[in-house]
DNA sequence: CCAACATTCAGCCGTTACGCTGAATGTTGA
DNA sequence: TCAACATTCAGCGTAACGGCTGAATGTTGG
């Protein structure tokens, strides 16, 4: 198990560095928690100048990251930011900040 | 001074952000950061299979992003780790824990 | 001075990222 | 039922990325 569980971090990992390295997804993270951690795919849509087909896939990059999760309401789609998600990221700076 | 250092740091975000969207890149850092902070360029390729070559682009864009600095000593290259860049990702995640 | 060495520079090349647009899907309200 | 709406899917072009290789640069020891 230890081997699964290291290579899923591996792969987390890079999931949730390769989102958060488009500006436009750090936005959103920021828009959908400053929003109180919940938005629709069409607000968060709304706050970007470029097609909305465009910030589509960025939440798909996100969600696949696992930094939003989405549930279906109605017609429309309401994304919830994952700040569990986002600890990885902190996990992984602590192994410069970690006190000896 | 509002605007450029706003600016800058959105820049900053955008060059320290697509540093770390690398495995190679985010094992460099950590690599250099165990090795006592420093190491030389060749140490660090020589932890890689790929190409050396490969791994100086890779050196410049930590660089470039100010992750690494680099000191010139007679033939080598010296590459110290700025952890003081690293807090910059701190930063932007203490938007999403810190407290109200 | 010169050969060996450490490293970078320049350019090729296949793959992926990201913007766009034109459908398609699925849901709601009248 | 049907039109308006919210959202996604599929495909296209351009630009960037990341691997490679073949030089070029600069430094050192003998």
């Amino acid at each position: 198990m230890h081997k699964r569980d290291s290579a899923a971090r591996l792969d987390a990992y890079e999931a949730v560095f390769t989102a958060l390295a488009h500006a436009a997804r750090r936005r959103v993270l920021l828009a959908v928690y400053f929003n109180g951690g919940m938005m629709s795919a069409g607000e968060i849509a709304g706050t970007f100048s470029h097609a909305w087909q465009t910030t589509t896939r960025h939440l798909q990059v996100l969600e696949r990251a696992g930094l939003l999760s989405c549930e279906k309401k109605g017609r429309m789609r309401i994304y919830r930011i994952e700040k569990k998600r986002l600890e990885l990221v902190k996990d992984w700076l602590d192994h410069f900040f970690r006190k000896p």
